[in-house]
DNA sequence: ACGCTGACTATTA
DNA sequence: CTAATAGCCAGCG
């Protein structure tokens, strides 16, 4: 199996606040952008391939800043654990996620994935946490 | 410094 | 089946 990583760096960020480094929002960044085209997850399988499966609201959280984050972040990827696109309003506009949803292929009923277990990406099988 | 809120999830009634 | 509650942690008044 295949590799394992790349002599890459990560454009690691330091806030101005100076506080602690974000790894926790960084790494939800990190992991929303290795969601494949025509993929979704949800809050909570990130939150537990970063080892806090509780904490799913902070991932929801980290999203909120995805849009201060320098690289963008699918967020439209994201949804919760029924598949519904409850961060859609955050979105500018709101109709934009499930337009790009639309777009990659998925299909979205009612503000809902159809057929979500079928599209979704799980982190952990794919980071190898 | 204290308390409320929030892009969640699982459990219990 | 649906509704309410607890657990989680960080930001903001």
């Amino acid at each position: 199996m295949p590799s394992k990583k790349k002599s890459t760096e990560k454009p690691k960020r330091l806030k101005p606040s100076g506080k602690r480094e974000d790894n926790f929002f960084e790494l939800v960044f990190e992991v929303a952008r290795q969601i494949p085209k025509g993929r979704v997850t949800s809050y909570g399988a990130i939150a537990e391939s970063l080892g806090a499966k509780s904490s799913a609201r902070m991932v929801g959280w980290a999203m909120n800043g995805c849009h201060h984050a320098k690289l963008k972040v699918p967020a439209h990827r994201v949804v919760n654990r029924n598949g519904m696109l409850t961060g859609k309003f955050h979105f500018s506009p709101p109709e934009k996620m499930e337009q790009l949803l639309k777009k990659e292929g998925i299909k979205v009923k009612d503000d809902k994935i159809v057929d979500f277990q079928k599209y979704f990406w799980n982190p952990l099988e794919e980071i190898g946490f």
